[in-house]
DNA sequence: TCCATATTTCAATAATCCTTGAAATGTTGA
DNA sequence: TCAACATTTCAAGGATTATTGAAATATGGA
């Protein structure tokens, strides 16, 4: 990921409906939701819920796929990986010490990163 | 690191001129930079680097403490490892699976989280 | 084909954010 | 004290982004 595509994505992040969105797919997994489930969940109309989806996508956070009457839209989990990345990479690149809390957050993911000093 | 935490730093990161910012000071260390001297080396005005630093201050994002004539500025790691975690959780609430690359990037920082699955 | 469902698109308005330059604040050394 | 330096504050304007509701598109079933 570059500073282009990791400016791109915190926009994207930086509103309320938006970042609920992205949240609920995270959870929801490879299964994704329908628009109008997202919208129905969130108390958002559908045309306003619609605009947010198109800037996630835009910004390719997430993915779309029409299923039968509906758009399934699901998280990219590879992009959202991206961004941690970036955000770590950055922290590396000048004071290593300083951003090893961060890595701490591994071990809920990876259970040989448990327990890091 | 809450929701409304989150929010307000991907908004402060969403803008280049604050994301390169962020960046510089993240390298520059517990020493930060001073106001000058970042908006020297980003070709920005003083007045519009004061802007923006004052968002990056009201994020959490950064700190700053006057020495002298300048006002040296620092990045908050404690901050931005949050947001990784922030980040992180999210996706670990719902599927590990899909989140563990993400996990990766922890070897950067920590040697005892190198080489997981 | 026709209707109901699911979603998007569009235009208009409202709200927020960014930039600019001038003036104000605080600091140091002569 | 005064002048130069470092930075912030402020107001105005421009630019971008969000919300709303109505109309358009696409799909599946009677």
């Amino acid at each position: 990921m570059d500073e282009g595509q990791a400016l791109a994505s915190f926009g994207a992040l930086s509103q309320e409906t938006r970042l609920q969105i992205v949240r609920m797919l995270v959870v929801a997994g490879p299964d994704g939701m329908a628009a109008g489930a997202i919208a129905e969940k969130l108390e958002v109309s559908p045309s306003n819920v619609s605009f947010h989806l198109k800037e996630l996508d835009r910004a390719g956070l997430i993915g779309q796929q029409r299923e039968s009457r509906s758009i399934v839209y699901t998280a990219n989990y590879d992009v959202l990986g991206g961004l941690v990345r970036f955000l770590m990479e950055d922290c590396c690149a000048g004071h290593p010490e300083v951003c090893a809390p961060a890595a701490q957050v591994a071990a809920c993911c990876v259970p040989a990163a448990r327990n890091v000093p």
